[in-house]
DNA sequence: TGAATATATGAGCAACCACTCATATAAGGA
DNA sequence: TCCTTATATGAGTGGTTGCTCATATATTCA
């Protein structure tokens, strides 16, 4: 037997259904969306209603231009969507993915 | 009515029921681990099955060094563990809560 | 014991990132 | 039209990070 095929529990490393390049990438890229607390923050505020850069600025004590550039980074990446009202633009949520992921995350830091 | 006190969908801004900081905290540190293509690799290798260092750096064609400190870096954010084996160290997942962040991740990229 | 193999780890560095600051654009009200 | 408010965005910067390289430690085997 090859000496550089290894074995653990009766199975050969080339038996691991590797995940392809592009997926893991993509993955990589939506979980650094929710790898900075600003981000989380927002992310949070929006699942419990929608709310314009001004309203969050407020609710997380920071500047309006780093909540426009986080928005416009989560705009992006396809985890929000905004709707101009006006002067305001009002951020939603893209889909349910993205507070099923906070919650799952969530779950995970509290207990323990 | 204090202006500074928007009004969306009948609901007042304080009524947002914020996550604390330490929480926050915590969740964006745990989806950072998920952040980089090496660990997402990794962690998905993992949850196929146990593997030491060398096993992991074939799989990922990647040197030794980098798994290992991308590791020791997993094994600090509690998602992995080492078990010694003679010479080998094999690593496996913490908990299933891994496996359900990154099928959700997975999910959520392939479908769109 | 000495060589080979497996893993860990510190230093260094290039790339990245989250903010600030300045400025631009757009809409509403006087 | 002019001023104010809301948002967007480019440039710049300090901090972070993922790798390499060198080195250290540990275990097995001859």
């Amino acid at each position: 037997m090859d000496k550089h095929v290894h074995n653990i529990n009766n199975t050969k490393l080339n038996e691991i259904n590797m995940i392809d390049e592009e997926t893991v990438f993509d993955m990589s890229l939506l979980f650094k969306m929710f790898s900075d607390p600003t981000r989380v923050k927002i992310l949070y505020a929006l699942s419990e209603k929608e709310l314009n850069v001004c309203e969050i600025s407020h609710l997380l004590n920071m500047t309006h231009s780093a909540i426009s550039h986080q928005l416009a980074t989560l705009k992006m990446a396809n985890l929000v969507k905004g709707t101009k009202v006006g002067k305001e633009v009002y951020y939603s949520l893209i889909d349910k993915h993205v507070e099923d992921i906070l919650s799952i995350g969530k779950e995970h830091v509290l207990e323990r």
